[in-house]
DNA sequence: TGACGCTGAGTTTTT
DNA sequence: CTCAGCGTCA
């Protein structure tokens, strides 16, 4: 992909304003943004310092960045910033920590550290922690909203809204009392900040010149407005994106982003990218008239020179377990007919549950495949105790973590003492780990209970201490054996084989761990173990561990995970109403974005595209009557096959399967 | 601490 | 139906 298209090349070039990419699917955003980022330097003679690209995923910034090394070619890429709007922020708020008035080493709340905070919260009040889940996500909402918490308690409306806000409001002081924030608070507390402190936005604005962003559909409230602020008003800003790819506004994310562009910069350029490299003109004519369906500010139309390629298969089936039998003993039938790869096939499906009969299947004929969703590494238990130990290293007020480890491998501290030693600290307004070390706490708890604590602390603090002065790396590796954590491994796992690749898990963080500490300290020698944690905390492994799993695997995943993949040949299975315009959906009248999410499991196909339903389906213990999704009759009809329907009986339809699959006995003979 | 049984929910998910 | 989360009991 060394040519680009006239386009593309207008999107490359046009530096004179703000500019607006409407990259359609398989067009080549990555390239443009890419190839934007070299121009800027080489042409334009920006440093690359100030230049940042912001995505949204860790995976998408890695990936940019390595294409633009590439581009650059030793060139001068350094100091150039391509990260997560999260990593950004945190940033931002760790050069800026000093005027926020946090401690250094302050600690990041995944998702399960501030369910838990919010379900200690609860309790305490009296309320019942059911609807931890219900709060935390309407704090998370308020946030993105930009809503602060005084005045969330003036909006709410009901007992529930008045119960959150108030939650709301201690979960942030209980926040600032462990020197923390949340995910949410990582954009959220630089746009304060430089709303209030003009001097130190003007000097982000002086060191980020040109900014461009990707996927700007999926930007939500408080990342618009981080956005506007960096740019001010310069309009140095390239943004690109995809109304029709917005399938995350059920998270915060505010597809109008893109038409806001045009008020917020009246100068605004727009540049469609309509021409696509991936799929044939069926597939993308079935795209497009299907997404036909929905408003658009924007119009576009996918062309691609790939040739019409084979007709859409619509194949109907009796009920899941044909359907995903179907879809098994085909795929193994085109794989051995045809030679095709196991990994050129994709598989996807709206909920996660779909994969579970599937699986099934796929495991009876010893077709191997691929989940990608599931437990990511960080979710680990393993990871996530060390990772623990890591955050009280840099940041003792870090009271969640503290309770995970401090008796973990056990070290006699039960609850009882943890509760005493908990009533104590916060009548002193202080942390469990400092309170652990004050005289008073004598009158409450026996002596060998605090000896016991106090042997903990000591041995943290005397790690810290290995850490500053000697080698960072070393210290921990001493520590995971100090504190026998291999053994603890052993004994709570299910088998010896989990064992080992747990034991895996913990010394790959922990190589992790030295890898980004090296990189760091390429930037800045002053870098520290403190920043290296800190960026691990947001560093998502499990990708890294994928990539090198490249074997051949036929791939499983959702609509959502697929977004930005692309397969030669794809599956798109239950399209079903109630199941692909999901029930809620229908219910919510959120109808559009579900056909989005059916547009982008359209567009994943380069090559073939099945999509399979079924007549009944098993759910929640009983036989449910399915009814085809409503989005197959926006399908045009001339380029569709079915399969299933009035000429051939259901019964005959799984024959057809079968049929086949014993035919193979005779390839496999062959070979 | 670990095993068992009850209850209730049951989309999508990144940082 | 299936599985997570919780509480109870030995």
């Amino acid at each position: 992909m060394s040519k680009l298209n006239p386009r593309q090349r207008e999107a490359v070039h046009y530096i004179g304003g703000p500019l607006l990419v409407l990259a359609g699917a398989g067009s080549g955003k990555t390239s443009v943004i890419t190839r934007k980022i070299a121009y800027l330097v080489e042409q334009c003679e920006i440093p690359a310092r100030h230049i940042a690209a912001v995505t949204f995923t860790n995976k998408a910034a890695r990936e940019m960045k390595e294409r633009v090394g590439q581009l650059l070619q030793g060139r001068d890429s350094r100091g150039l910033t391509v990260s997560t709007f999260h990593n950004l922020g945190l940033n931002i708020i760790r050069r800026e920590h000093r005027t926020l008035g946090f401690k250094p080493g302050f600690s990041i709340f995944d998702d399960q550290d501030s369910k838990a905070l919010l379900r200690d919260l609860l309790l305490h009040n009296d309320e019942d922690a059911e609807q931890v889940q219900t709060v935390q996500h309407q704090i998370s909402t308020w946030k993105n909203d930009m809503i602060e918490p005084e005045q969330a308690l003036a909006v709410a409306n009901g007992p529930l809204e008045i119960l959150c806000a108030r939650a709301y409001e201690a979960y942030n002081r209980h926040l600032r009392a462990y020197n923390a924030v949340d995910f949410d608070d990582l954009i959220l507390v630089p746009v304060r900040l430089f709303g209030s402190h003009p001097e130190v936005l003007e000097r982000w604005q002086g060191r980020i010149r040109y900014l461009l962003v990707d996927e700007y559909q999926d930007t939500n409230l408080s990342q618009y407005r981080l956005v506007r602020q960096l740019v001010g008003y310069r309009g140095a800003l390239t943004v690109v994106g995809d109304d029709d790819q917005s399938i995350y506004a059920w998270r915060g994310a505010r597809p109008e982003n893109l038409a806001q562009l045009q008020q917020d910069f009246p100068s605004l350029k727009v540049v469609k990218l309509e021409q696509n490299y991936r799929s044939t003109s069926r597939i993308l004519k079935a795209a497009n008239t299907l997404i036909a369906n929905n408003p658009h500010v924007f119009e576009k139309t996918l062309w691609s020179e790939m040739g019409s390629g084979d007709p859409l298969r619509v194949l109907h089936t009796r009920n899941e377990d044909a359907e995903c039998d179907r879809i098994a003993t085909e795929i193994l039938d085109r794989h051995l007919r045809e030679r095709i790869p196991f990994r050129d096939f994709a598989v996807l499906y709206r909920g996660n549950h779909q994969s579970r009969m599937l699986e099934m299947k796929l495991q009876s004929y010893q077709v191997p495949y691929k989940i990608s969703g599931g437990t990511s590494f960080f979710a680990r238990a393993e990871i996530k105790d060390l990772m623990c130990y890591l955050k009280v290293l840099v940041n003792r007020d870090d009271d969640n973590a503290f309770l995970r480890i401090i008796n973990l491998p056990r070290r006699e501290i039960g609850p009882t003492t943890l509760q005493k030693l908990g009533e104590y600290a916060s009548a002193r307004q202080a942390s469990l780990f400092d309170a652990c070390a004050e005289i008073g706490l004598e009158q409450v708890l026996p002596a060998a209970a605090i000896d016991r604590l106090r042997r903990f602390c000591h041995m943290i603090e005397s790690l810290y201490q290995r850490c500053v002065q000697g080698d960072p790396i070393a210290a921990i590796r001493e520590l995971i054996d100090e504190i026998g954590y291999e053994e603890w491994i052993r004994q709570n796992s299910a088998s010896e084989a989990t064992a080992e690749k747990r034991i895996q898990n913990v010394w790959f963080l922990v190589d992790s761990l030295r890898a980004t500490l090296e990189r760091l300290q390429e930037d800045n020698p002053e870098a520290g173990i403190e920043e290296a944690i800190a960026r691990l905390i947001l560093i998502d492994l499990m990708n890294r561990q994928e990539e090198e799993d490249d074997s051949d695997r036929v791939q499983l995943m959702t609509l959502h995970a697929s977004k930005g993949l692309e397969f030669p040949h794809v599956y798109l299975m239950g399209m079903e109403e109630e199941l692909l315009p999901h029930r809620n959906s229908i219910e919510s009248d959120t109808i559009e974005e579900e056909r989005r999410l059916a547009y982008v499991g359209i567009t994943r196909a380069k090559r073939t595209l099945t999509m399979t339903l079924a007549k009944k389906r098993r759910q929640f213990g009983e036989e449910v009557e399915c009814a085809p999704s409503r989005f197959l009759d926006e399908l045009p009809a001339e380029d569709i096959e079915r399969e299933g329907l009035g000429d051939v009986s259901p019964e005959q339809n799984r024959a057809k399967g079968r049929a086949t699959l014993s035919g193979l006995r005779g390839l496999l003979d062959d070979l």
